[in-house]
Formats: C-alpha cells, structure tokens, sequence
DNA sequence: TAGATATATCATTATATAGTAATGTGATAT
DNA sequence: ATATCACATTACTATATAATGATATATCTA
C-alpha cells in the first residue's frame, strides 16, 4: 500500500465532506463569490437550519471561511482547489457517458447481423444506495 | 449554480464511494496490479464478506473490472485516474499542514510580547463525525 | 430596553451504511 | 458422492447522518 491508513483515512473523510448533494449545493452558491446564509438558503432552496449545519461542516473541514459582519455571518470559499476535483469527476463521468453511447453505435452496427442480448439493459448502475 | 443537480448528485455520489477508509484501502491494494479476492483479504486486513462487499460497490461504480478466472475471481483498476484524485487531496493536506506548522512559528515568535489565548487549542477539527 | 432579524444549536425521526456471522453456490479435488 | 475451497449473499446490529421544527443567542434599530 502506497499510503499509510492514517494518511488515507484523512483523503476519506475529505472525500466524504464533498460526498453530500447539499454540501456541493452551498459549495456551488459560493463559487460566485462571499454570501451570507440568507442568500445561500434562497439560492440552494434548502432550510436555514440544515444549512447551517452544512456550513458548520465546511468551515470546520477548512474548506470555507466563516466571517460575522454585523447582524449576518458571510462564508467563503477558502480552497478553490475543490472545484477542480468536482470538475475532474464531472468530466470522467461525461467520458463514460460518451463510451458508453459509443459501444451502443457500435452494438447497433452489429444488430444486422446478430440481435442485442436482454442483458445488455443492465447498463444504468445506481450508486446512490447500496446495502 | 454552474452545475445542475443531476450531475452534481453524480459527482457527490461517486465521492461517496471514495469517502470510505476500507474501500481506499481495497483499491490501493489493487493499485499494484489485478487481484483476487483473498489477496485482497490478506493484504487490507479486512474480512472476507467485508471485501467482498466493497468489491461490488466498487464495480457497480464502474471503478474496478471483475474477472472469474477458474475458481478465483480477479479485480482491477479500470479508472486509474481515482489515485489523481487521492493524491490531489493528500497534497493539500500535507500543505495545510505546512502552513499550520508555519502560522505555529509565527505565533511562537510573538509570544514574548503577549501570551497566545486558551482558544488556540481547538485547532483540531475532526472531520469524522458530525451530527 | 424592546423588538426585529439572522444565525446557531438542540432534539427528534428516518434512513443509510459498516461490519460480521451464517448460509448459499459453484467449481475442483479426493 | 462428498469434502473443500473461493466467493457471494443474506440477515442482523450498531452507528452515522440528513432533514427539520423548536428554541436559543446575538446584533442591530428605534
């Protein structure tokens, strides 16, 4: 193993402050600059306290700032760096999209000589929930 | 928000299959070459079903390939690209180390004018639980 | 100081997941 | 045939987390 368990477990728990829909929501409200919760709670349409708890999160993963001013607290993202892992994986995923529509052409060349097998309809694996 | 919530739910669903200790360990197991089953078993430490079952999460994802061979079944890195991402995130660890290391000096160097406040001591955050 | 607004925290519920032991399954050897 | 090996699946428990409503705290204004 290249990596040492503690130094691992750290990559997964970073990974795991980004592996949240909401969280990369709030993120995403914070890519345009400084907000405060307001804002972000009209921008991601979720509730206020949820969003709080989110931000507690990030700030404490140090991946936004957190600054009081006057009567509202402004957050900001402090490691930009993030964007480019979420950009990363966007861009593999839409490369497997791409493979993947291709082997269909290619399949659907095939299909004058030899039908599809009904297996082939298993291609959509879901992620989301795993038990 | 640059990215819709589909993709952006891929995203965050494909850091959650990065954001587990025992898989990270899997695939680095895997990082030197194709594997079977109790290869991985022997060399992570973790127990077979345990194995086994982060195994199918990490193909149905479409990370690892799965290849009967005779009685054993063999797994590989089908997206290399995952040890960019954990070497991406381990590096700025490793740099958010240094620069806490570094704020630590400069502190030191002002102490002699004025004691550093009991505050300090919650620098620690721990990222793996939050509830 | 009272009242309004913004944010944080608490308590609760529902769900998701890890880990593990036991069992199932298919292939191979005896 | 049956015992064994390699792996998968199931059933279960314990824990972690998200979401949310209620409440608390803090800051500003009149």
């Amino acid at each position: 193993m290249t990596f040492n368990p503690s130094a691992l477990t750290q990559v997964a728990d970073y990974f795991k402050v980004l592996s949240e829909l909401s969280r990369l929501q709030v993120l995403c409200s914070l890519k345009s600059g400084s907000k405060n919760v307001t804002e972000i709670m009209e921008e991601t349409g979720l509730g206020q306290a949820n969003v709080s708890k989110h931000l507690k999160i990030l700030a404490q993963s140090g991946i936004v700032s957190r600054t009081p001013q006057g009567v509202s607290v402004y957050y900001e993202i402090v490691e930009p760096f993030i964007f480019d892992l979420c950009e990363l994986v966007g861009d593999r995923l839409s490369i497997r999209l791409q493979e993947q529509s291709q082997q269909l052409k290619q399949l659907e060349g095939m299909r004058r000589n030899e039908p599809i097998k009904a297996s082939q309809k298993n291609s959509k694996a879901k992620v989301k929930s795993y038990a």
